[in-house]
DNA sequence: AATGAATGAGCGTTCATTCAT
DNA sequence: TATGAATGAACGCTCATTCAT
């Protein structure tokens, strides 16, 4: 009889602790002796598991997208209004702004890996972000496509300003902001409507 | 003395040529040598001119941090009403969208290296995003930092989109559902405060 | 007592399966996972019937004599005379032509390693080379022993040279040329002899 | 200006040295580090020359075919008789024994990895082949190839033998053998020729 | 100023072997 | 008996950097 250990799990749990270390790093400047440390295994035992770096990077980021969008839609539930629901939104993201940072940082770490190499087309990747986008729709109500990339982009666009250390950004301030300045679109586009109409 | 200013100038002709190199690969996944072929140099040459790899990438950073920000200013000259310069803004960055996403791409790259090690705390870096701020203010003709950094945020989430091949997000779309939701936000912002005074 | 005639009875198994995974790829290249998945087994299974990797080698190796030397006697049993003995040699070995080529790799093998390592020092293999000596001088009759090392020399050549893809040695004709040169010559010394004596 | 080295004749330099410690390990079982060492110079310098231990490998190969039959060639010059010759032949083999038992050596690890791996189909190994064929017959004055392979594929064996310790194998006296098999079997070659015709 | 040969630590990966089950 | 997870030294190879020319 073999030793008893749940390949699959085990290899689902050392997925999830490669996250912070890629993160801080980078695909390129992370060295396997490195992973194998953090997660407290030898590196047979890393390659016992991922036949090599990449397949291990790659499954990272297709297993941080899965859980990533379990935990957005849970956030999100139940909530009543377009503005509570942006400021839920906000508050939810400067609560993780630790993990997306990291989540960005791997995004486009893997990106500029993509252009240069030879990394399978991540076809999970532009799933879940179908996915993101679908969740967006569905939870905040939102029907036109420009606004829902348009609060797409914000998001990021915010985590890479903390990630820069900008200090003069507030993620929940610019959530209100947000919510603010679309509901004035909202109300002047009906009303232009209703006037139209 | 001539002698000093031919090196000067060599030098910085090889730090320009140096930003696609850092973009498509990264820090850490380029090599010396790479650059080296890159500049038609050797790596002797190279290093006669840079101490180090991390010295070139940071003196990189400045030096587009530096052309960078007379570039945009360039740009927004003598345009009149917020409406026009914002799509002018659009346009440009969409003209530009190769350049900004490789951009995006170095500036992630150093923070992700300034985080784990002992690189020079990037004042320069620092000093531009304040002079992207002034002119961003004097240009757009737009007080308000949390507006200024919204817009910043935005035109970072959408390099960031176009960086992930996000083909659904349109710069010049973008641009102009932001003129039209601020043109909104500050008319109603306006109409409240005339109510109000 | 019956599990251990199971026992060495399946150890022989493994051994005489192994012996073309050795000769294909050699005792350095060949690793003991690759051994064991052609064997249908474990690496631990593997490892409980043979302690080691350089082990198993030196064990196959003392197997195959074994099995070789009744191989080839059983072959030339109740031949009459040298020509027609030779020619049967002759075609046994063009016939067997792979399997000798594979034991010509594991005989240069097993020296080139004897010669730089620390294997025992190949007792069974030298007691081997003994009786084929035996054999081919009581199956072709040969008394002069630098006849019989002429014969094995020639054999190894042919394979060498066959494993050497060297498709204008044909083992039949070359065994033919021996017949006639030997013939030849021991006819010459019979007639010099007599006409001496 | 660089350091002056001339990097050509440096490269068949360091290619010279390495026959020995390939012929002594074998390909799989030798390192690279093992070589460097070897030609005292680092790991770094090894592949500075050449690309991979592979092509270090084939182009041995390539080099040892290339001298040694200038050198075989250089030892037959002038020699009448055929039995002289042979003679010679004998013992130039018997001198060189240990160079042409390592050279089997090479040999024999080439053909098995060529027939597993992707390297170059030795094209310079079997036109090398070729030229030894033209070599016999030229100097040795045989027409027949039949009788050509005879002796290459002896002289093969007669190394294999010797590699194998087999001290029972005098090469000199196996060549003494052979020129009087050769000389009893034309001779009656030539005398059924002659009451033949 | 400019070259490219030289270095050796360190990379991703593999391997024979051990051992808990 | 049989498994395969675990190990860590060692592999082929690369890298930033140095230095003689």
């Amino acid at each position: 009889m073999p030793k008893i250990v749940d390949h699959d799990q085990y290899r689902k749990e050392l997925l999830s602790k490669c996250f912070d270390l890629f993160a801080q790093k980078g695909y390129s400047a992370i060295t396997m002796r490195q992973i194998a440390e953090g997660l407290n295994v030898s590196t047979g035992t890393l390659y016992h598991y991922f036949p090599s770096k990449q397949v291990l990077f790659e499954q990272l980021l297709e297993d941080v997208c899965e859980q990533d969008i379990l935990m957005a839609q849970a956030e999100l539930e139940g909530i009543q209004t377009l503005q509570e629901r942006l400021e839920i939104l906000g508050k939810f993201l400067a609560k993780n702004e630790d993990y997306y940072i990291k989540w960005i940082y791997l995004q486009v770490d893997f990106c500029q890996h993509q252009d240069s190499k030879d990394m399978q087309d991540g076809i999970a990747f532009k799933r879940t972000v179908q996915r993101y986008e679908q969740a967006i729709h569905d939870t905040l109500g939102i029907q036109d496509p420009v606004i829902i990339w348009f609060i797409f982009s914000l998001v990021d666009g915010l985590m890479v300003e903390r990630l820069m250390k900008n200090k003069a950004v507030s993620i929940t301030e610019q959530f209100s902001l947000l919510s603010k300045m679309l509901t004035a679109y909202l109300e002047k586009k009906l009303s232009n409507q209703t006037s139209n109409g």
